[in-house]
DNA sequence: TAGGATCTACTAACACTTTAGTAGGTAGCG
DNA sequence: CGCTACCTACTAAAGTGTTAGTAGATCCTA
């Protein structure tokens, strides 16, 4: 599934991802620009009718949810990435990120064992 | 410096890097899209405006040029969507894109060669 | 030299993004 | 009960992205 996510819908399904379910105020309250009450309510409805969030009734007051996985959404945004300024290879990518970044030898050791487990399962 | 590049604009972009100075029809034939001739220049034109294109004069005909790196340009959206969905963090990004993908055996020994010599160059 | 081809400049339309206001309902408090 | 606070629904406006048409200049060719 495809997931495509604007800049502040992005902030929005963090709140979310990280919060669980919320109600808008609440969403409101973890989001790190001050936003106007109903610009969250409007941000949240059209995320719904994206199809990437939902929310139950209680009483009167909505409580939204993520429908789709952070992970999915990452997962997607990467693969835009990739498609539009990596010639499609994430190989390509991560040796830029790779190259660019000031690693400490810790990260270097912790994607270093990661890779090494990936080792042999080049199908999976 | 920090580049924002539409869809669009990466399309055009990645013509003038990988062929270099061109004219507005030669950026049209390399573009994977079919785009009217005055839609491909009015994203030069747009391009230009933002500074990440320039053009040269060659008699009444314009030879556009990009004016930012690929490598800056690609560096500035990882940074972006690092930001917007992964906390901030490449490491982050880097697991997910590790884990998430199927890496021929050849392509981890690859990555493997470029984190081991980044080795115990952490601050550069 | 007349007409088609081609080029830039300008204009425009439509969709999407972002932000927030107004209206109308409800809950609760004094 | 009446007022305030708060909630959703609807409306809207400004900005940006995407696409392309029209106008007017210029070049080339028959």
């Amino acid at each position: 599934m495809s997931i495509a996510l604007t800049d502040r819908e992005a902030d929005l399904m963090q709140v979310l991802w990280d919060h669980g379910p919320s109600l808008v105020a609440e969403v409101r309250e973890h989001l790190a620009d001050p936003l106007a009450y109903t610009t969250v309510l409007t941000v949240l409805r059209i995320l719904e009718s994206k199809g990437y969030v939902g929310h139950t009734e209680e009483g009167r007051v909505h409580r939204y949810f993520a429908t789709v996985e952070k992970q999915t959404a990452r997962k997607s945004a990467l693969r835009h990435l990739t498609n539009k300024l990596f010639e499609g290879s994430s190989e390509l990518l991560m040796t830029q990120l790779v190259s660019d970044h000031k690693l400490t030898d810790e990260q270097v050791q912790r994607l270093r064992r990661i890779l090494v487990s990936k080792r042999g399962r080049s199908k999976s």
